[in-house]
DNA sequence: TCCAATATACTCAAACATGGAGTAACGTAG
DNA sequence: CTACGTTACTCCATGTTTGAGTATATTGGA
């Protein structure tokens, strides 16, 4: 039997606020907040529920829905207890990957590269942020889906439009010096750049340490 | 054989700065920037080594230094066309992913749970930016382990300031508001914080949008 | 000097996860 | 009546992580 790993107790955390069949809940998670945050593919889904099922924190039934037929979950009481535990444990990380940034990282070995990513994160950030202002303007119009986690919900969409806001200052900033001719500066430069920057690390350290 | 992923090529990259043996690059991939954008395990870099060499990407030679024999691997000429080829396709999108904040998106069905998180995260920014602050000092005493990226490292460096310093801001508001008794408002709260983002979001877009 | 810890240099297995293809039955617009 | 879209899944290949395991060489301390 596969372990609970952090996509069941997701997984699980919806299931406590309704019951759902896989089907219903990989389109749900497709535009609610949790994708920002843990984003799952929707096969994984079908395989989850089982999961918790097999490891009794969930109990499926066999429905009939329009002559179809489908598995709806429910949670179970070892599956709420199961779900407070992991919400009160204090692992997992903030973790973040970047094609395009990556690549940035090796923009001098091609006259191109730069620009030609720069542009596509200029493009993506604009769908992202298209997709959230849709989301948002979604929830405004119909309501909450849950009333109970909305605060929770606002809170954290208030953090993902600050990190918008600030990938989108700093592709503004890197833009507009590539449009300036470079200055071939390389390393005095970056050098420069790195003093700047241990100062802001060294006056963050200092302002989250004496909060 | 399998096939060549982003990983591929982030190591192809290093590859085309200098040779490597699999080992000595986990170390750098340990500390490096890239560790910022493209997180990989250790024992992955062992593997991807041998597809590019399977793919004719880098070659493999066997070198014993001081009496234990290893691998070196070095790019070869496709490695370099393929890498130019990687470095010019507008692929990839930015993909965070973080199960404190994903807790706390239940936040409203334990009492507790709010708080342990925002105390766990709290604790992380802070080892996150020492880590961060300990690079960076680093490279400012010992020099840049690269010259000829060090401008691309600085500049990815500041967007990752910048991304600290707005989870910062946000996880101060949100102990902030933690500590004074929670106004049990709901969804209208919610709807408030709601259309502060719409707006946000809308100028935000407008701003990306044409520039 | 011997010993233990650490660094070097990997390999391997189990299981999580993705992406895409495939299946099948029903509903609806033209 | 037919084609397309939606519902409701399954399956496969392979990428990826985690952690343990193997083995040799160097180094610092009792």
């Amino acid at each position: 039997m596969a372990k609970l790993t952090t996509t069941s107790y997701a997984i699980l955390g919806l299931l406590e606020r309704r019951t759902w069949s896989a089907y219903e809940l990989t389109k749900y998670m497709q535009h609610s907040g949790i994708r920002g945050v843990w984003p799952r593919t929707e096969s994984r889904i079908y395989v989850e529920f089982k999961n918790l099922v097999a490891h009794g924190l969930a109990t499926a039934s066999e429905q009939t829905k329009q002559g179809r037929k489908r598995s709806v979950y429910k949670i179970s009481a070892a599956g709420r207890k199961g779900l407070r535990n992991w919400l009160l444990s204090p692992e997992g990380s903030f973790r973040l990957e970047s094609e395009p940034l990556l690549k940035l990282l090796f923009g001098d070995l091609d006259d191109g590269a730069t620009h030609v990513q720069l542009e596509h994160m200029h493009a993506q950030l604009i769908s992202e942020t298209e997709l959230m202002l849709e989301e948002v303007n979604r929830s405004l119009e119909n309501g909450f889906y849950f009333e109970e986690n909305a605060l929770h919900n606002s809170q954290l969409l208030s953090l993902l439009t600050d990190l918008l806001e600030s990938r989108s200052d700093w592709l503004n900033d890197m833009r507009q010096s590539g449009r300036r001719k470079t200055p071939k500066s390389t390393s005095n430069e970056a050098a420069k750049i790195y003093r700047q920057q241990a100062k802001r690390l060294a006056s963050l350290l200092e302002k989250l340490q004496d909060q």
